[in-house]
DNA sequence: TACGAATATTCTTGTCAAGGAATATTCGCT
DNA sequence: AGCGAATATTCCTTGACAAGAATATTCGTA
């Protein structure tokens, strides 16, 4: 789950995050992005740099020049462990507590509130 | 887009994924996360904020105590993101740069390298 | 009303990462 | 051999941000 990490820290830069939307059209060389971002060449190679440690990118040496492509690997990744929360929006979990918010609204507090607090919001559940 | 950037940054810290993954099994107080996290309670307090910020997670207010609840919104947003890039795994698409790769290892250079670099590494695709 | 529980906020400090500028490296070509 | 193209690396400076410590806020309750 550190891979994890690594992945969300590699895409939290806007402009890596970019250029990782520019290589899913395909494997591109250094030049072809520097031109598309508004980033001077060394901060387009650092970036690369940052996303290749990642794992999220490779290259392959073609003389002078560098094409880097897309690593599916840690995308991957990042679908599995998304998978793990899709129950939030297609099961009706974790609504129940929007509904139990809505109900409280149009009770009298005291007594009820205790009820929900031992329900859902319990520190030892 | 800028919402995956948030998203994307507030995952990025270890403390802050975690406090997510724990948020998965329901909605929690602050002082449970506290608890379960190996961090001070102001410190779980401010990193709430942030995923709070990022519109990660949602209060619910119960008299002294903050219910802090998943909220599935930006997870789906990274899913419907992530959709995008399905192909690179799921077709034989991009692997196709991989295996011009090898069929480059056992052959002379020279001319070879000339086409793949039009054929695939090209700047102006 | 005073107190304690639960949580938030402020201030400070150290670390790390991104951009800028300059330079180094590697390769093809003539 | 030397030059220019393409890319990487280094050094520096600055800004953001996370942790620590201390304090403030809010609420229920005796």
């Amino acid at each position: 789950m550190p891979a994890m990490i690594a992945t969300f820290r590699a895409l939290a830069e806007p402009n890596r995050l970019h250029i990782v939307e520019l290589l899913r059209q395909g494997p591109r060389p250094v030049g072809h992005l520097v031109r598309r971002l508004r980033l001077r060449q060394p901060q387009v190679s650092k970036h690369l740099r940052v996303l290749s440690a990642a794992g999220l990118v490779d290259v392959r040496v073609d003389a002078q020049r560098r094409i880097y492509a897309l690593r599916p690997a840690p995308l991957q990744q990042l679908e599995l462990w998304l998978e793990k929360y899709r129950r939030l929006w297609e099961g009706n979990f974790q609504r129940l507590d929007a509904l139990l918010d809505n109900l409280k609204s149009s009770e009298q507090k005291s007594r009820k509130k205790k009820h929900l607090r031992r329900a859902i919001g319990s520190d030892h559940p």
